[in-house]
DNA sequence: ACGATTTACGACAATCGTAACGATC
DNA sequence: GATCGTTACGATTGTCGTAAATCGT
């Protein structure tokens, strides 16, 4: 049995059962990977992948069972890894930040210029996304963490950390009509054309919740992916926006005015998460702290733990 | 890196820092388990073992890091193994039982006789010892299942399942001036010599507990590791006896005399122990089930399982 | 001086990639 | 016919064990 193995293992699994993809996807020849496959299942004598024909298409039980400890174990390599570069050179080598658009843009430069500045020699990756994306990139290792408001907390295997509560603006073209309803109601709002986030995206689920709520039927007249593109459309008239408050910059966005709306929808909480089991380089952690101050080393380790916390013995039964 | 280098790293700690003996256990030479283990350290960087001159003295911060994640690595790969063997040839394989003398003599014989005719392709190895070793063998992945009553709590990594209670029963030879104190206490007990199990063993400790509770110090004049070596030894009348009552036979036992002594002492449990993260063969659950009918597949799932669930989200920090 | 670790070296085995073949959609 | 997987083969690399050298107790 070997490293190797299990790694093409994983890269099938994830390269939904193509094994060209999985080959690419590690920089090797397919018909390696094909190989040691076939090693692997010659070895323990049984057959890890359903095949029709010749062709790979889906796992047998034993393979499921398999390839969950093959994961864990191309995770743990990984983890030796980091171990190592830790030690080795501490203040050096790569952070890969999985997040959407709107936190990207309005939320991590703060610290991201501060983080940057700590560690010249980190290399800073953002990776954007939707919030599915995003999970899914953290899920599979290619992102360190995850941040995003929706969508971290159903995945298995990743553990989501609150950061900060945010609520939403109403913004619009200077000498709008609804800047003159005060206090601003969901009704007044609703009577507009509106430009808000896209499905999925920032909260947009919660925004519909509350209108729905109320028994009003919004316009949405365009929904986009990030706050930017929102404020364009607004500063051409198109209607009037809903979007994070951290995205109205009173400085940029001289053309377009702001009510605030937090009054009328519930906060939405942005989550940081980290995948389970994995191995934290030390300047992560100072960057998940200069992000979210609460977030210090321990708080973060006890939430990672605390999934493989509580030991519990059974009860005995009744009879002797 | 490799799987054999993990492995390595492995035995070399198992075995005290002692690189040769690790190459015995593994069955390979020395020179190569140092040169992997320096090819290690120089592909990550770092200095996994602390060596003063050329003697290996210890690990460093980093190389405890990575132990832990060899051994689940070298946990997991044993898992697919396990896994490989259940599904390509389910009823065939090996069980090993680490368990102490009383209950490889007294309480397991009825399960495992049931057990071999049901499986008769599955090779069965008692391995006896004391709670301490037999916990031992357990986390040391030298045995599938630890049955004992003491030691099986405290150990992590092991997860332990109370499988019955039982008490003690006094036994000395005919016609012994006891039998005639009716009721038994632990003053009568307490002035005669006494021979029972040894520390450590069955119970013991709660036998100390419950004299020194009543202010009483019996004089134990023998104690042994198992219930037939005190069984000879009371019947030679150096004293009477507290052993198991499961312990005593009466069809075999013809030349002791027995006196229920439950009332005595409170009841021990004995625990059952399974190492956690480790895959475990189908006939094991058959055998646990035989042996402790309430702890079926479902039971003993849960309760590896419980020591991974209960996921907590943190509060949030009062201020935004 | 002995036990233990590292270094050196040679034989062997495993892995990898290219090229050709077979099957499937 | 295009994509995908297996087979075949040669070059390279890595691994393992013996023998010798080195270090520390």
């Amino acid at each position: 049995m070997n490293l190797q193995q299990l790694r093409f293992i994983c890269a099938v699994v994830r390269q939904n059962f193509n094994a060209s993809a999985a080959a690419d996807s590690l920089y090797t020849s397919q018909p390696g990977v094909s190989k040691q496959i076939q090693l692997l299942e010659e070895e323990i004598h049984v057959a890890l992948f359903v095949r029709k024909g010749k062709r790979i298409i889906g796992m047998t039980p034993a393979g499921e069972q398999i390839f969950t400890f093959a994961q864990r174990v191309v995770g743990d390599i990984e983890n030796i890894r980091k171990v190592g570069q830790e030690f080795s050179q501490g203040d050096r080598g790569e952070l890969v930040i999985a997040t959407t658009h709107t936190q990207a843009r309005y939320s991590l430069p703060k610290a991201i210029k501060t983080f940057m500045e700590r560690y010249p020699g980190v290399q800073l990756r953002l990776r954007q996304g939707n919030p599915t994306q995003v999970a899914e990139m953290l899920a599979a290792g290619e992102a360190d963490v995850a941040i995003a408001t929706e969508s971290l907390n159903s995945y298995a295997g990743l553990v989501a950390l609150p950061c900060y509560q945010w609520n939403r603006v109403v913004i619009t073209p200077t000498g709008h009509p609804l800047l003159q309803s005060q206090p601003l109601t969901l009704e007044a709002v609703a009577a507009y054309p509106i430009v808000t986030y896209d499905q999925a995206f920032a909260g947009r689920s919660l925004i519909d919740r509350t209108f729905a709520n109320h028994s009003l039927s919004p316009n949405i007249v365009l929904s986009a992916i990030d706050s930017d593109v929102i404020k364009a459309y607004v500063e051409l008239g198109l209607g009037i926006g809903i979007v994070a408050q951290m995205a109205y910059d009173p400085i940029r966005d001289k053309k377009l005015e702001v009510i605030d709306a937090s009054h009328l929808f519930d906060p939405s909480t942005t989550y940081l998460a980290l995948r389970q089991g994995t191995y934290l380089r030390g300047y992560l952690y100072t960057f998940i702290a200069l992000y979210a101050p609460h977030l210090d080393r321990n708080t973060v380790d006890q939430a990672l733990d605390s999934t493989m916390a509580s030991r519990a013995l059974l009860p005995l039964p009744s009879g002797s």
